[in-house]
DNA sequence: GTTAGCACTCACCCAATCAGAGTGCTAATC
DNA sequence: GATTAGCACTCTGATTGGGTGAGTGCTAAC
């Protein structure tokens, strides 16, 4: 059963209205504000229709409506339009960006807090997951008599080190040869593959020699892995949500923030999300039942996959944040597509 | 003008049940639960005296007494005695702590998370201050045609790297000739040093072949040293304030928020305090002035200093606080302590 | 110097009241 | 049959006023 032309206006002018003000919204003000040719009591049986068919809810008797989770749902799917984003949003996302540009990590943190300062809401930014990632090489380097730093190099530019301080002493030759065998052994591999593969292999069994140096890498090698394996999650704009009249009980404004508490797993309900733009709105939403979370792909070189995403009220201006998301992982990914020949510098310092 | 000793133990008694209770204590209830031998008409003439002296204020004429700031100081400085830790949260610590014992930056983050425990307060740990540190080597390494990793490695076992997108081919040669030239040139500097003379100085003007490259390779150099400058900020417990009476007011809860939203101003602000146990009460933090502030610092093979602290109301058990960070920071000394001989590795990479 | 006694002051809670916004229904109108 | 005007009804939120209890400050007695 279709809503009629009507009821779809009406519908959206109640989410306009309540978008904006935050206050139920009453068939009075509809008629009022929005020409829609039909008087209060008109829009009062359409509401009532509306209510009955699950778009509507009614904090109490003598209240206005207010949308309910289907009808944002049904504004996302079918009435929400795209926005172009202003010049002056623009302008700051690409100089922002553009300040950046040489450092990775940098830029994905400045891509969140544009997304928080555009929106007023709180944002986040994921860098990319490196599941995917395959080992170039590894590199054991001497510091001093017992320490070396082992450094792993993936193919998309991922650098990952760790100093290691070793029992054995050790010399240059079994380091290089200890370097060599392992980057022989793995590369090619992914990290999530290797690291898997748990079972310390035997990297070089046929050089006797090797075995005690072997021993004290191993560990640390694994350890590096795990990390390298580690997305970093930037947030930006938490205290923003004190200015939305729906966190003004403390107990909202305590859930809220306790959602980003659990930094880890908050970051795996993110990576665990599909790719491009998505919108999960209120009871869709697993992790907190009363936010709207909206999360968008970027990409680098084409390949790995990160992640930006918006929290905030279900009352939220849909629109205007899908564009806004678009436009900036549109931007990210090319930032970060490293064609050749052209000057780009890229940070991996995580 | 001194206080009595009796004015002290009331002064005291209104401390201790004030930080336990959170509610103005009246001169009755100190009568009952304190045996000062006095009456309750005695404390109150005592009170209205310290009252006068100011270290007591009245939020309305019918209302119990509320330790000032002025209080809080004189305890610190005079009354507070030094808890001993409880058994339990003493394994705690140290196998908390012994449990990340290889990688660095877990090892203080798992600090800062004991310590909010504990406390139940707001905690955070900075990563060592790299002021001091200075260079051990320098050194470039081919990714492929167009890309190297430069690394810097200091004294200290600190590593730091960036992926250097080049404009020019290079050759193996002149990589490993630029290494070494850098790391000639700046080995036992300190990077803060290099970082201000900051003029691209002539790695190695002699060779003109190596310009280009050299050309290339600087900028990311000196960002890297910024980069390697940076300390590290974990923060902790950041909604352990929600249970806490004095921010049961939105607007003081988000004002409380608010001081974390610019880590960088925070981090700032912590690194300019004074070595050892620190304790600022109210109006003596430029940064809030109705908080109380307790840092201390450790030490990573007695020379780089971290610091690791606790944020929260005035009314906080400074006796117990101080202890345990005293306690915490020996051990973190003590866990970083690089002796020789021992089976430890470290992580560097923040 | 200490204490008992007592008037006084607020904050807090509760109930009652009132205005305003908005609905839901009915009956009249197009 | 759809639309609308009119009106009774409902519920919230702000306001008011009395009652209670905790606690002070003062005075006079010990």
């Amino acid at each position: 059963m279709d809503l009629s032309e009507r009821q779809l206006q009406i519908l959206q002018a109640i989410i306009n209205d309540y978008v904006e003000n935050a206050e139920p919204v009453g068939s009075r003000s509809i008629a009022k504000k929005y020409d829609l040719g039909v008087s209060p009591a008109t829009i009062r049986n359409e509401m009532s229709d509306l209510e009955e068919m699950g778009y509507l809810t009614h904090p109490h008797t003598s209240a206005g409506r207010v949308p309910s989770d289907k009808a944002y749902r049904l504004y996302v799917n079918n009435l929400m339009k795209k926005k172009n984003l202003s010049a002056r949003d623009k302008r700051l996302i690409n100089e922002r960006l553009a300040a950046s540009r040489d450092e990775f990590d940098a830029t994905i943190r400045h891509a969140a807090e544009l997304l928080s300062e555009i929106t007023h809401l709180t944002s986040f930014a994921l860098t990319p997951a490196t599941n995917e990632e395959t080992i170039s090489f590894i590199r054991l380097l001497p510091v001093d008599e017992r320490t070396i730093i082992l450094m792993i190099v993936g193919e998309s530019g991922n650098v990952t080190n760790t100093t290691l301080r070793l029992k054995v002493p050790y010399t240059q030759e079994r380091l290089d040869l200890l370097s060599k065998n392992m980057t022989v052994t793995y590369k090619g591999r992914t990290l999530d593959d290797v690291l898997k593969s748990h079972i310390i292999e035997d990297v070089g069994t046929d050089i006797a020699a090797l075995n005690a140096l072997e021993a004290g890498v191993m560990p640390g090698f694994l350890r590096t892995l795990e990390d390298m394996l580690n997305v970093n999650l930037y947030m930006e704009g938490m205290t923003n949500i004190f200015n939305l009249p729906e966190y003004s009980s403390i107990d909202r404004a305590r859930d809220f923030m306790q959602l980003f508490a659990q930094k880890d797993w908050f970051t795996q309900k993110i990576l665990q999300r599909a790719d491009g733009v998505v919108v999960t709105i209120g009871d869709e939403n697993t992790m907190m039942k009363d936010c709207s979370l909206i999360t968008a792909t970027y990409h680098v070189d084409g390949k790995l996959v990160g992640k930006i995403g918006v929290i905030g009220p279900t009352r939220m201006k849909y629109g205007e944040v899908t564009s806004l998301m678009e436009y900036l992982t549109n931007n990210l990914s090319e930032s970060f597509r490293l064609t050749d020949g052209e000057d780009k510098t890229e940070r991996n310092d995580k």
